[in-house]
DNA sequence: TTCTATGCAAATGTTTTGCAGGAGT
DNA sequence: ACTCCTGCAAAACATTTGCATAGAA
């Protein structure tokens, strides 16, 4: 059995991550189509959330010819597989990141960068909502807007 | 020096708090036109969170002539003067209510309905994020979103 | 009378969709 | 080959805006 050149363990994390993907499209019946590659490769690399447009503009570099639904539908596709998730920031566009932090978001509304929040802090006001109210809150569906230390 | 019928503190809470905004309308130089007294009239007597749209047809049965963009209009207007605020749930509209109370919308995926959770529930989480990371949370500008009580 | 607000329609910005042709498996 | 995917254009949707006119002060 021959082991490829460099083996999932020791790619850099979004490498890796990358192939798992690729894998989970191809699993669900996908096709790798060198949009979906190019377009998932360079989303996993974002440390920021950015639009749909941002992500297409990201791209446009390596190949000029990625249309702007087709961005959409990727990214469809990946929050369906729970490789993605996106939120909306108020007015204007989506933002999308992928997924997989144990931490929420929180989007500095200024500058756009994003910290994570640990779960546990959020944990007695989820329980209330759960056991006063009756409401399940989806934690990973939603995300808090703000400002950070830096544009404060 | 004749008192009106009732007087704003005999009237119920949202009946004086409707004076109240009119009077800051016509502070700020607005005019208290038949659209704006019956829209933020009914506006404020909404428990809920709503549409643009919903508060259009809440209105219609009174007065079938308002257009939507003016309550549109009258909703921002109410914004800026600080007595309206609105919220985003992810698609779809904005969610719009009275300033003032302490709630956070909760909103339930499979009905759409709006309920709201005491803030002072969040605050726990929102004081941790500022002093132990540094960022200062708007909560106005998200609700959080799951499965009320009816639908689970 | 003066100036603001409204209705209407058109524009805007974002996202979704229909369909014919192109590409992965 | 058999499907699925893509680009394109148009539609859908929420919201904003321009402009002539109605209406409050």
């Amino acid at each position: 059995m021959t082991r490829p050149a460099r083996s999932a363990d020791t790619m850099p994390p979004s490498a890796a991550q990358l192939e798992d993907v690729l894998d989970a499209v191809r699993r669900d019946g996908g096709r790798v189509t060198r949009q979906r590659r190019l377009v998932i490769e360079i989303f996993f690399d974002q440390a920021r959330w950015v639009t749909a447009a941002e992500l297409v503009e990201l791209v446009r570099p390596r190949w000029a010819g990625v249309n702007e639904s087709t961005a959409y539908r990727i990214l469809e596709l990946l929050e369906s597989l729970g490789h993605a998730r996106h939120t909306h920031l108020g007015h204007g566009p989506a933002y999308w990141h992928r997924a997989g932090g144990d931490g929420h978001p929180l989007f500095c509304d200024r500058c756009g960068v994003v910290l994570s929040m640990p779960r546990a802090w959020l944990e007695p006001a989820v329980d209330r909502a759960r056991d006063e109210l009756g409401f399940e809150v989806d934690l990973d569906h939603f995300a808090w807007s703000g400002s950070c230390a830096a544009c404060r």
